[in-house]
DNA sequence: CCGCATCCTGGGCGATACTG
DNA sequence: CAGTATCGCCCAGGATGCGG
């Protein structure tokens, strides 16, 4: 993020069959929980249940299990186990799951500016399409 | 909090109730289509089957409407119906769409950077794991 | 405390057929 | 051409219960 040198893509996608892996990044930003949990990993580490405690919205034991799991697949947060009774699971971002953290800021700015703006156009759909079943 | 630790985050989400409306964009940017129609559309105005036959992995007539009609209704994509026979209707990127198109590339850029890391890593894991569902 | 196994449901998505 | 209508599959994700 910090380098300054990325002069790669003139074009957004140079081959329309070559989506560059934006599709992987959005696979896994897009599910429920991806993005919460970066976050809170992104203010330090956190145990198993602390982390499922920190999320709003009750995530599941599961979906955490499965969510943070990913994440380790894909290189963005570090899984430690100590060898205690009872045990203790430490998360913590990687250097890439920071950097990915960061693009995240990035998103939450651009839509923290645009959300109002969304928001309105919606209402004005919704009210000039009465029955409409597109949510 | 841990000590010790770079306090480079200047706290993503202040309060962890508010996500800013990141969810609906990640919603809309995380379906299967609506980049690759965003990501069209940035290169210019694109009829109904223009669209079409442009996206690549063979996109079905429903999902392409469904896909267009949201970006519509969020303020992305302005549709514009010219009463000729047969009927032709033109689909464009709004200002908000462009901007977007923008965070798109802000992303694409990052991908592209990261893309070989995170593939590395996944390939790593699944060694380090043989049996494993996570997928 | 930290999971995994199992069962179940809702919605995203595709295929197909039909209309103006 | 540009959709709408219907059906059916698949899988993300929730609930629950057991195990180390």
């Amino acid at each position: 993020m910090s380098a300054g040198h990325t002069a790669v893509t003139t074009e957004l996608f140079s081959d329309p069959s070559e989506d560059c892996g934006v599709r992987d990044v959005l696979d896994r930003l897009g599910d429920k929980w991806s993005v919460q949990v970066l976050v809170e990993l992104s203010r330090g580490v956190r145990r198993f249940r602390e982390l499922q405690r920190a999320i709003p919205g009750d995530i599941s034991q599961r979906m955490l299990t499965l969510t943070v799991r990913r994440l380790e697949r894909d290189g963005m947060v570090r899984r430690t186990v100590h060898a205690t009774v009872p045990p203790q699971v430490d998360y913590e971002l990687t250097e890439l799951g920071r950097s990915l953290a960061g693009l995240i800021r990035t998103m939450s700015d651009w839509s923290a500016e645009h959300h109002e703006a969304i928001v309105e156009f919606r209402r004005d759909w919704d009210a000039a399409h009465p029955d409409a079943e597109i949510r």
